[in-house]
Formats: structure tokens, C-alpha cells, sequence
DNA sequence: ATTTAGATCCTCT
DNA sequence: GAGGATCTAAATG
């Protein structure tokens, strides 16, 4: 299946954000083993005008360094003490814009992801729930997204039509309400239905 | 079903 | 020293 080229990155940020929905996010594992989650629920954040992103104003430091790498990296960034939280930067270099993934479904070594969940049923319906689950850590933080351990690609060709049809929702992004302004734009965008009609997900 | 509080630590001021 | 692009279990209605 065709991995996303730095061009599909290097594009305006909402727009890579809506064309996320259902890709394929692959992830493989120190020891080999390939973990596969469907993209399902993604933020975008517009950098230097956006009060609710790390490079507001061109805030730029150790940590928000790697959101001026051009489109098509991993930004991952810890958070609340326990959590880390993945995204892919977009736009070109020195531009510090970035997709926050939200949320995948499961679809291949699922009992590894749920092993890494310690066994709970709710396997990666939120940021720091798919990082735990695929094993995406800081040290992936700044990892070019062209290749292995970490890659998105496009999906089979049956779920094409669901990519074309992109029917998905729009509405405020979570957890920006200090943000002013920028906390009612409705940048988070989520699939309406399943993606992978021919894998049912859990009801 | 919805709300609340606690866990926990990195990052920036 | 404060607070955060979160999650979970426990309490509450």
C-alpha cells in the first residue's frame, strides 16, 4: 500500500488534517511485529495564529523544534505527567503547523495493542490511548514518516470509496479552552461511520 | 449516564 | 512554581 509522500504533508494544515481520515497509521515494533490503527479522529493546529498550538507566536523551543521540521514528521510531545501524544507536522519548513492524531481503530495486532493497554477493551480512542497502544514514544518525536518503524499509508483499495467520500465531522478542538478566539474554530474533524466496514469494530 | 478528583512530570516563565 | 492538545476509577444522580 502507498506510503503518504512529503508532499501530502507539505499542504495546508486543516486540509491534511479532513485527508487523514482513514489512512492507515503503521507502526512496527522493535521486535517485528506490525501494528496497523485507521486514522478516525484528527486536530489540526495552525502554528504562530494559533492561540492553542505550542508555536503560538513562534514559540519556538527544545521541545516545539521539531514542529519547524518540514511536512511529514513525528512531533510527539509528553503531557499531563503520563501521556504522550502524537502528531505529524505539516506545511513546509520554518512553517510550524502540525495534526494532532486523535484517536485510530484498531485493525491489525490488535491483541498486542490490547496487551499494551493492559488489557482494557478501550484500545486507542485518544491521544495518549494510541500512543500506548502502538508503542509511539518521544523518542519517535522528530522520526520522518517515509519509512519504518513509523509510517501512514494509504488504505486498501475497498476503503477507497470511504476516502472519497470522506464523510466526517467538524467541531472545536478539546482541551483549548484557555485559547480565546482560536477555542471555537472548529478544527477537529472525526469519521462519521466505521472506516473499515469489512472489520467490524467493537458495537 | 455524567461528574469529579487524582495521578504525575515535563516544559516554560 | 504553575499548568497542561489526558486518562481512569470512583462517586454521584
Amino acid at each position: 500500500m502507498a506510503r503518504l509522500k512529503p508532499t501530502f504533508y507539505r499542504r495546508d494544515t486543516e486540509r491534511v488534517a479532513r485527508e487523514l481520515l482513514g489512512m492507515r497509521l503503521v507502526r512496527v515494533l522493535p521486535g517485528g511485529e506490525k501494528l496497523v490503527g485507521l486514522i478516525t479522529e484528527t486536530e489540526a493546529y495552525l502554528g504562530v495564529r494559533d492561540r492553542a498550538c505550542h508555536t503560538f507566536g513562534g514559540r519556538r523551543t527544545p521541545r516545539t523544534e521539531t514542529m519547524y521540521l518540514p511536512g511529514g514528521h513525528a512531533y510527539v510531545y509528553f503531557i499531563y505527567g503520563m501521556h504522550e501524544c502524537f502528531n505529524v507536522v505539516t506545511e513546509k519548513r520554518g512553517v510550524p503547523e502540525a495534526v494532532l492524531v486523535r484517536a485510530v481503530e484498531p485493525v491489525e495486532g490488535v491483541e498486542e495493542m490490547r496487551q499494551r493497554r493492559g488489557g482494557r477493551a478501550d484500545l486507542a480512542s485518544g491521544p495518549g490511548k494510541l500512543c500506548q497502544a502502538m508503542g509511539i514514544t518521544r523518542a519517535l518525536n522528530g522520526h520522518p514518516l517515509a519509512h519504518a518503524p513509523l509510517w501512514i499509508e494509504e488504505p486498501r483499495a475497498q476503503n477507497l470509496d470511504l476516502l472519497r467520500g470522506r464523510k466526517f465531522v467538524s467541531g472545536p478542538r478539546v482541551g483549548v479552552d484557555y485559547a480565546g478566539e482560536a477555542a471555537a474554530w472548529e478544527l477537529r474533524f472525526m469519521l462519521k461511520a466505521p472506516v473499515n466496514r469489512f472489520s467490524p469494530s467493537p458495537r
